[in-house]
DNA sequence: ATGCCTCAGCTCCTGAGA
């Protein structure tokens, strides 16, 4: 089984190139970000005639989620019940007796600000929720745009943005506390080469020069753990015209 | 450098992203 997330930047802008990678990556759960586009716009019919189901929740120009699978799933949740939240982050569904969880979590902009709070809200509110749903669903996989840094390894400038937004103490304690549920960083499950990143400014030719973040993750719960077989992030379509800031990561489970 | 790209939208500038 496998299972990615891909913070598209723009559904409307990104679809060919999700399409295309999805027929060289038939993954079976495919986890979008940043949508940007309300459900009514939601391309149903483009990914039905390449064999998958949707399940989405849109919001006209910012955030927005979906949940893209070649079986139909089950138990479809919108947000997080325990947070009452203006924009649409996260999408979570069964796939079989595993749990998915999609999530676009809030940027955050800089320390101090409005939106800092709102995102270490958040995250609280989202441990609450994810430490309740591993009682009933031992098996889950909670996956997407962090916005969160676990360590300088995921940093091409640890100096430059140490206390920066993605690099504070309180969003590393925050996601340190989600591992501390039981949870696994996939990823750091295998040796990896220096200067993993899933994310480059489009900027300075960023992702050229390697200059880039680790913020998107696939965190596994311990009932997991023993069956993952392989997690990596696809460059590929970093290399696309027009690509999205972020680059795929994939997981494979036994 | 309160910038550099990219995207959406009350679109020829602004807000937001990361």
């Amino acid at each position: 089984m496998q299972l990615a997330t891909w913070n598209v930047n723009s559904l409307a802008v990104r679809l060919p190139q999700v399409l295309d990678w999805l027929a060289t990556h038939p993954v079976d759960v495919l986890a979008l970000q940043e949508l940007k586009l309300s459900d009514d716009k939601f391309p149903h019919q483009a990914f039905a005639e390449a064999g998958y189901q949707t399940q989405c929740f849109g919001q006209k120009t910012y955030n927005g989620v979906a949940l893209i699978s070649r079986q139909e799933l089950s138990g479809v949740v919108r947000n997080n019940p325990l947070f009452a939240d203006d924009m649409a982050r996260i999408i979570s569904a069964n796939l079989g007796d595993v749990r998915v969880i999609g999530a676009y979590f809030p940027n955050g902009q800089a320390p101090g600000t409005d939106k800092f709070e709102y995102k270490l809200e958040w995250l609280k509110a989202l441990r609450a929720w994810v430490k309740a749903e591993l009682l009933t669903h031992p098996k889950l996989v909670l996956m997407g745009d962090y916005n969160i840094t676990f360590d300088d390894a995921d940093v091409w400038d640890p100096e430059g943005m140490r206390d920066q937004i993605h690099c504070t103490d309180e969003e590393r304690y925050e996601l340190s506390a989600l591992i501390a549920l039981g949870l696994h960083d996939s990823l750091r499950l295998f040796p990896q080469a220096p200067k993993t990143y899933s994310w480059w400014d489009y900027r300075d030719m960023g992702f050229r020069r390697n200059r880039g973040l680790r913020i998107d993750h696939i965190l596994v719960s311990d009932a997991l753990k023993n069956t993952v077989r392989a997690c990596e992030i696809d460059k590929a379509p970093r290399k696309n015209e027009r690509p999205s800031d972020h680059a795929p990561v994939i997981l494979t489970l036994t």
